[in-house]
DNA sequence: CCCATATTCAACCATTTGGTTGACGTTTGA
DNA sequence: TCAAACGTCAACCAAATGGTTGAATATGGG
């Protein structure tokens, strides 16, 4: 579950990719239309719609030569539980977050928490 | 403003930062406190408690040769917008998303936009 | 005054990230 | 059928990231 966040968050934590997910916001788009505003290769866009797509922020479904990238907003919903928690902070929210929490750290396992 | 928005996410997408967010969603700790429950060592929690700094996200302020740390929530207001437009994906809060998004990238020296 | 506590700094290391270029496989339309 | 369009792959590179250890710098208490 946190690999999830961490997929999601670092996925959001950069500009061009920020951008895409805007691009998206108004419709499907073809990997080479995606790649078209941005001063950057073709194979570096398919690098971060990959980071996207693996991040399950983004779907992307190939019909004939033309690869069509969909945004996916189901997984920022997780991530958005973080977000909201901290950001509005109110105490009813922070149990409710806290709970998400405990249980967040108890599936896991300590990748980082000593015995 | 990007920026900002870079720095918060990259510090969200690392469980150990998210970690000690949770940890300082309690109360204010000093950096010693924050580091004893994980199996690294104090300099490595001190380099994450200052990219959770750069970000915003915490502010720390020493007092005597203890380090308080405590939490900022106001620095996830921004990256909260995001997440939520995506999240909730309203057509009402699409609107003010898209607004929000052009005002982003007029203001921004375009970093990766093509001229 | 000195020792212990609290924290950072500096140097180092392995891995990941974001980009490049060029070759490669598919699909399509004329 | 065959060239052009669509997209990925592979190899490479520089820089950033996340960790280590050991020394250095405050500060506080007895």
């Amino acid at each position: 579950m946190t690999a999830k966040l961490d997929q999601a968050f670092s996925a959001l934590a950069d500009p061009t990719r920020r951008a895409i997910l805007a691009m998206l916001l108004e419709d499907d788009m073809a990997v080479t239309d995606v790649a078209e505003p941005f001063a950057m290769s073709l194979a570096a866009i398919s690098k971060h719609l990959s980071v996207l797509t693996a991040a399950g922020l983004i779907s992307q479904e190939k019909r004939g030569r033309v690869k069509w990238c969909k945004l996916e907003p189901d997984a920022l919903r997780e991530a958005s539980v973080w977000m909201q928690a901290f950001g509005q902070m109110e105490p009813v929210d922070l149990d409710a977050f806290e709970a998400f929490l405990a249980q967040e750290l108890d599936a896991e396992p300590p990748s980082n928490l000593s015995p």
